[in-house]
DNA sequence: AACGTCGCCGCAAACGTTTGCATTGAATGA
DNA sequence: TCATTCAATGCAAACGTTTGCGGCGACGTT
């Protein structure tokens, strides 16, 4: 089962005629005469002729793929994403190429010098946790690579990105706490090295202020809560010991949230009587607990979109346009479940 | 900001050598002399030299690239088998082409004809819920592309699969609840048109069987609870209020099982002490309920990757070598938790 | 001196396609 | 009748790489 490839130049021969003819009679070129048009187009049909889109990538030096470096395939927010690019990108004519750094540096840039070598014309990425140097970020963007951010954008690359308002988010989650009655709002942060939970935790800051909420240092646990129920459980439990302890939490993610609940429920207080939730992702499972979790949804599939919409506009710039770098900003949206609302 | 990408022909010319002596000093040939090589890498290494894979596709019709056809990359089953493909192919050497088909045949059939465009070396489907129609995948097989199907296969083609032995699971995940002494097992069954459900209750009938239990049609809902809690929480209502109600669910997914469950405690049951709860998939939810759901953890990240080798091995066979389909079957791994131990 | 050997390298073709330019033959005009 | 025009097609180069084959100079052998 020989590997048959129909080419131009079979459907030449065949006809007898020259490729460049095929090749002009399959473009509808005004050169080639109704007749050979018909004659071609027929057999092109016939033998079901496919155009090979190495050769015409190595002869345009485009390969009408798009590069997307992602930290982690399998979290919702992510595939998310993934779904959302591959949504514009197959309806512009390109095809998407995969790569995931699972969180690792080296990975990463593996996966960069990868999708360079297969000569994507352009590049989604959003960057591993570890990542702190950018040099092999700056040697595709240097070499003139389209480039565009999403999520974790690094800031000192000059190209468009796209986040999420982070801070909007954080600001609106406890807001909604201040205004079903909740006073001592404690936060289960995540780490401060990646932008993204500073944000979170300036909206908290600024919606307490705008409050006349005191910010109360002792209420910020400013630890890796991140992605384990354990420690955002030891943490509530610190929480509750205090002498005047908190009446509602703000998590930096919903499986905090969901430690905090079940450590909460663990004291025999009520979600949300006693001590209200909230907390951020809008992850699948906060629909279905008891009570459901109030959450912060985060606009993945759009972030997707608008990502790999910048990106083709990038890719397909005549080379006199001048591109600006432009940040999108993609607000956030509070879903009110049961855990907020006294 | 031109892209200059560096080609053999620059480090040529630079060296006022020919470009075959380029490519040879880079490949080790022994044709070349010790001081040449040096020159030639050491330049290379200078303009940091990328081989133009396309270019390298063209010439050896090998594009070191596979495609995947998925049918909803946000699903946590099918990102993790993405993962896995990921994994394995990037270790080979292969990137990962990856076209989501949202369930939809149309969508399938294109994005099929778009991975066969770009001349992949070969394609791992699962099929869209839609497809009844193997055409367009026949037209591949026939054209002599390497094919590998993973979870939803296609029987009429022959190449090698690679699925999940539901039988298995549902029979290990009954099995268990009987020897906890549950005697009155229900079954919230997904939709019988997807072969997997249809052996996931297999499993459960053979359990209640072999152990001398009655099959109690009765208890057995074959609707859909596929993905939705709310009817899993309307059918458990409906097992809850049967003369005599079961003492023990399996349900065909972690979701509904959660709905099973919230709704049994909402009528002053408790899990597992009275009924106990069995799930299927192992989502991450389920170690974070209270209490925490016993479910059968799906091999997908395993999956994906013997998804791959098998089609890896398939596309670097040689010519006369024989290929011989295989179908593996991956075992399910009851995951015992909470939810199911009295 | 003539011949063979060997190390090192370049030429040219090939992969499939596009495209500027040249070529052909026929029709038109003077 | 000859030059001009035009429609229709072919030629060849190019994209970047690999590779069979042949060339060439240096050396050793008879």
């Amino acid at each position: 089962m020989k590997s048959n490839q129909i080419t131009i130049k079979d459907i030449a021969r065949e006809l007898d005629i020259s490729p460049s003819t095929v090749s002009r009679a399959l473009k509808d070129h005004p050169d080639i005469s109704p007749k050979t048009k018909k004659q071609v187009r027929e057999l092109a049909e016939k033998l079901n002729y496919q155009p090979n889109s190495i050769a015409l990538s190595l002869r345009s030096s485009k390969s009408n793929t798009i590069g997307v470096v992602i930290p982690q395939v399998v979290h919702f927010f992510f595939s998310t994403i993934i779904s959302g690019i591959e949504d514009i990108a197959y309806a512009a004519g390109y095809s998407v190429m995969v790569a995931q750094s699972n969180e690792s540096y080296d990975r990463e840039v593996m996966d960069t010098k990868a999708l360079f070598n297969n000569r994507v014309d352009g590049i989604l990425v959003s960057m591993s946790r570890e990542t702190t140097d950018y040099a092999h970020l700056e040697f595709l963007h240097n070499r003139g690579i389209p480039m565009v951010f999403y999520d974790r954008v690094c800031d000192s690359i000059d190209c468009s990105k796209v986040v999420v308002d982070d801070f909007d988010g954080g600001y609106r989650a406890t807001k909604h706490l201040i205004e079903q009655g909740y006073k001592r709002i404690a936060h289960l942060a995540g780490p401060h090295s990646l932008h993204m939970f500073r944000q979170r935790l300036d909206g908290y800051k600024k919606a307490l202020q705008e409050h006349g909420l005191p910010i109360d240092e002792s209420l910020i646990l400013p630890e890796n809560a991140s992605d384990d129920e354990n420690v955002a459980k030891e943490l509530t439990e610190r929480l509750l010991n205090l002498d005047e302890r908190p009446d509602a939490i703000f998590a930096n993610n919903d499986i905090a949230a969901l430690g905090a609940m079940i450590t909460i429920k663990e004291h025999g207080l009520k979600v949300p009587s006693d001590i209200g939730i909230v907390g951020f992702s809008n992850w699948r499972f906060t629909a279905l607990t008891e009570p459901t979790i109030t959450t912060v949804a985060q606009p993945g599939f759009e972030m997707g979109q608008e990502a790999a919409r910048l990106l083709i506009e990038a890719i397909e710039a005549k080379d006199d346009e001048v591109i600006t770098s432009v940040t999108k900003v993609l607000k956030t949206e509070l879903v009110v479940r049961g855990s907020s609302v006294k």
